[in-house]
RNA sequence: GGGAGCAUAGCUCAGUUGGGAGAGCAUCUGCCUUACAAGCAGAGGGUCAUAGGUUCGAGCCCUAUUGUUCCCACCA
């Protein structure tokens, strides 16, 4: 009836089985079940830029982890899988590899491109979903989402008109962020300031009708250009009399006002600032203030435009070059000096961005950012850990208008149409072919697409068919738990919270659980550059998907950072070993017949394991609880390896062996429930050789996905039969320490005499006779409530007794006196320590009743240890 | 400039209301004991960054300092 397990598992082939029978059966698919509760989890959907790095396999195995154990709870379990287009970031890949075919953009047009980017989807969507399921990750397939499919678009395109009509997004002329390579604006968040040593060059301005100058700094001497005004602080009184002269502009001979503004530091430089309305945000608020022209002097590659003069088409570089040799021939210039500043970068091209003034599409920020900070203030959004709140928030705190504006062609185009006659913009969810305003038939639809991240925003809800009230919606919205890492909180969380809040009314979900990132051994990123990146795929190759997911749970706790190299998989690898060879061992016991279970004959280990297995659950629930994953895997882990297999196996193979014991057939169930348990218990963390091993031990063909998650139950909590076994084990260390210690072979049996303190331990250690013997080398065990062992004994102090060994003829009279003169001082020292703690005053006074119990018990325990150890040390003299 | 994290054994890291310092790897010593040498048994190794404070009691709470990592920010 069981199957027999090979001597060694194999994982490939296992999982590649397993994982097809589990999609053949439909078990990832989460039913609407109205008298079963919900659980609803989002895949942060990776971008189609790439394959699957170890990042997102941490990220995954955690989802998958959560998923399995609600469903085996008895939720119906939701996870929704799916990719994003990611707009910019997949555009450039494509623009990228046009540019080495010889091709561009421009020559495809934009239906073309269009086509190239969807093939890119079909390849690289597919890879990462081929990438999921090795994992192991039971998402519901059926619900598989794509942020451009139609569904999702025109979820989009509800929102943007939506916002629109509220007034919440608005069109407007405004500098913004402009990457000169990729020819797009991009949002503030995808600016990444990046420390450079540059250049201050001091320079001067000629006051108009005088012979004196004006001295300024600048870090971007190309924008002299675009000067409209000088400034100082109004108070300043080096310059107060210069206010409302000018000053002249030389290379384009503009004459431009000095201007008094608080914006101005007198202590920086000589407290003097060029006004660039145009390519400054600070330049920006002063020229508003004080009603400057605005003067763009970049095209949209990086050049000077026409407003340079004769700059005109010279790259910003090399027309900083030339303007400063002009002002040196001008004898307007000064000094350079070094200086350690940040450049804004595209974090996608590490191009450095231009702030330009142009006309694009914002989202006003302020109205949508309080509520979504309310929501964590509350505490009704919750984070895990509880530090990213206070990031969150600091993040919300001060947020500007969001550009939501691309010059790119791979996304969401954006529903809003020009009208060529009277220039009203009719914003729709549905196509436009006649202006709303005048009916003009000479409609255009706006040529931009949207931000990525627009649309990852309406993740939680579109995915399930918002705005249509569909079943999905109405069943799995809000969803339960958000699991990403937190390096997106501002990109994505932040955005999902408002767009859901602010469309749905609901939260997207209540619980926010960051990660980390996973580095390389010596602690550095994965990077192309450093060639360091570890493949997920090859790591299942050789190890199996189990293994590399226990290797990413291990160790971790939540939102750190975590090292990953092979020796740690190795671990991982051992511990599957491990079970494996349980299995074997218990599979090689059992007969055909299913072992029954006779609460009369379950023995003192039998329980001892039994009330064990039942803590580990209790906890391994309220670590899942509280999401941490690690604290979780770890108690099953030590379970399994040092007390279910290394204890428990051992005290129940005597049984085990001798067919005429009466116990024999409740040890095989209580191996066959216990382990049953501890796989049950593992299956969320390493779900195929837990299928595995399982099936191999049941009847049945049923899963242990729809087995029943292991609970702490009342009937099953035996602590006086811990206590006791605990005292047989520590005896049994006691006995192997000081026979290694002495160098005695296994095979020299000993004789030994327990003397113990009250009759409650005669009777533990009576009863743990046949694991003395077993696990302690001993021939003979005899119990005594008083006297001592032979003079030449050497002896071993035991909770509750003295243990007497004869091993005479093998004893270094000066080892052995120096071990006991070891053992002395380590008691001394406790005797006094506990002492000090019971003579304090504010001890016996403030401290719980049971802990001062506590310490005297020790007190009693230790004092007599140590006398009994001064006693052993006289007998040796 | 603002904010956050980290500092515990040689290495990588746990340590959950404050109550006798832990794991894995590495090292050393025995064992091919009929599930497992990817194993078993045993051992050594730590002023918990520093200095104060709160407390009967601090790895844990508070303050400061040092080192380190990250995020945000318009200092020309």
């Amino acid at each position: 009836m069981r199957k027999e397990l090979e001597k060694n598992y194999n994982p490939l082939d296992a999982e590649e089985r397993i994982y097809k029978k589990w999609l053949d059966k439909g078990y990832f698919h989460a039913e609407i079940d109205h008298n079963k509760k919900k659980f609803s989890i989002m895949i942060p959907p990776p971008n189609i830029t790439n394959r699957l790095h170890l990042g997102h396999s941490f990220e995954q195995t955690q989802q998958d982890i959560l998923t399995r154990f609600k469903r085996m709870k008895g939720f119906s379990a939701l996870w929704l899988p799916g990719t994003d287009h990611a707009s910019i970031s997949t555009e450039v890949l494509i623009v990228k590899k046009l540019a080495e075919e010889g091709s561009s953009k421009a020559e495809l047009g934009r239906e073309k491109f269009l086509e190239r980017a969807w093939d890119w989807k079909r390849e690289y969507g597919g890879a990462i979903i081929n990438q999921l399921k090795k994992l192991g990750s039971s998402c519901d397939w059926e619900r598989e989402r794509f942020t451009l499919d139609p569904m999702l678009t025109k979820a989009t395109k509800t929102v943007f008109k939506n916002l629109y009509d509220s007034g919440l997004i608005y069109r407007g002329l405004k500098l913004v962020n402009w990457c000169p390579v990729c020819k797009t604006t991009i949002s503030d968040a995808e600016v990444e300031h990046v420390p450079q040593n540059g250049l201050y060059y001091h320079m001067k301005y000629k006051i108009n009708g005088t012979d004196t100058y004006l001295a300024f700094v600048t870090s971007r001497p190309e924008t002299i250009l675009g000067d409209t005004a000088i400034a100082v602080h109004p108070k300043d009184e080096r310059y107060k009399h210069l206010v409302g002269k000018t000053v002249i502009v030389p290379v384009v001979n503009r004459e431009i006002p000095i201007i008094a503004d608080e914006y101005v530091d007198r202590e920086f430089g000589t407290g003097v600032v060029k006004i660039t309305p145009a390519h400054d945000p600070n330049d920006f608020e002063v020229g508003e203030r004080h009603n400057l022209p605005k003067i763009n002097v970049l095209n949209d590659n990086g050049t000077i435009n026409e407003n340079g003069g004769k700059f005109e088409g010279l790259d910003r570089y090399e027309a900083r070059k030339r303007i400063v040799e002009e002002f040196k021939q001008l004898g307007l210039f000064i000094k350079t000096e070094e200086m350690n500043n940040s450049v804004g970068e595209h974090e996608r091209c590490h191009t450095v961005v231009e702030p330009i003034l142009k006309t694009q599409w914002f989202v006003k920020m302020e109205e949508l950012a309080r509520p979504a900070a309310e929501a964590a203030k509350t505490g009704e959004l919750r984070f895990h850990p509880e530090r990213y709140r206070k990031i969150y928030l600091n993040w919300l705190n001060g947020i500007r208008d969001w550009c939501i504006s691309r010059q790119l062609w791979w996304g969401h185009r954006i529903p809003a149409w020009h009208c060529d006659d009277c220039g009203h913009i009719t914003v729709s969810v549905d196509d436009v072919s006649v202006c709303e305003k005048c009916s003009s038939a000479k409609v255009h639809q706006d040529e931009d697409c949207l931000d990525t991240w627009f649309s990852s925003a309406l993740w939680p809800f579109a995915t399930l068919g918002w705005p249509d009230k569909t079943p999905d919606f109405e069943y799995f919205f809000p969803t339960d738990v958000m699991i990403c890492g937190y390096d997106i909180l501002f990109f994505w969380i932040i955005r999902m919270v408002f767009s859901s809040l602010k469309q749905t009314g609901k939260l997207p979900f209540f619980d926010v659980v960051p990660h980390g990132l996973i580095r390389d051994k010596l602690g550095r990123k994965f990077s192309k550059s450093l060639n360091n990146g570890i493949d997920p795929i090859e790591v299942i190759n050789q190890y199996g998907a189990d293994a590399l997911r226990l290797t990413l749970i291990t160790g971790n706790s939540p939102g750190n950072d975590m090292r990953f190299y092979p020796e740690r998989v190795e671990v991982s690898r051992n511990f599957l070993n491990k079970l494996w060879n349980a299995a074997r061992f218990l599979l090689m016991n059992f007969d055909d017949s299913e072992p029954v279970l006779d609460e009369t004959k379950l023995t003192r280990a039998d329980k001892w394991v039994l009330s064990r297995i039942n803590s580990v659950a209790k906890e391994v629930n309220t670590q899942l609880e509280a999401f941490d994953f690690g604290i979780a895997v770890s108690e099953i882990y030590n379970f399994v390896w040092d007390e279910f297999c290394d204890w428990y196996i051992e005290m129940v193979k005597p049984r085990l062996y001798n067919r005429d014991d009466e116990t024999r057939e409740v040890a095989l169930w209580t191996l066959k429930t216990v382990f049953t348990d501890a796989l049950k218990l593992l299956h969320p963390f390493m779900p195929f050789i837990t299928e595995e091993l399982f099936l191999s031990l049941q009847d049945s063909e049923e899963t242990i996905m729809r087995s029943v998650f292991p609970e702490y139950s009342e009937e099953r909590n035996f602590p006086q039969e811990e206590k006791a076994i605990d005292s047989v084990k520590e005896a049994i260390k006691s006995i192997r320490a000081i026979r290694t210690q002495m160098n005695v072979p296994p095979s020299r049996k000993a004789k030994l005499k327990f003397v113990c303190e009250k009759e409650e331990f005669a009777e533990i250690f009576s009863q743990g006779e046949s694991f003395l013997k077993t696990l302690a080398h001993s021939s003979e065990v005899e119990i005594a409530l008083s006297g001592t062992g032979n003079e030449t004994d050497v002896s071993v102090i035991a909770p509750g007794a003295v243990i007497y060994i004869p091993l005479a003829d093998l004893i270094d009279i000066e080892k052995e006196k120096e071990r006991l003169n070891k053992e002395k001082e380590k008691l001394i020292k406790e005797v006094e320590r506990v002492r000090g703690k019971l003579s304090n005053d504010g001890f016996i006074k403030k401290a719980p009743a049971a802990l001062i119990d506590e310490e005297k018990q020790k007190l009693e325990k230790y004092s007599e240890m140590l006398s009994k150890t001064e006693e052993q040390l006289n007998n040796l003299k």
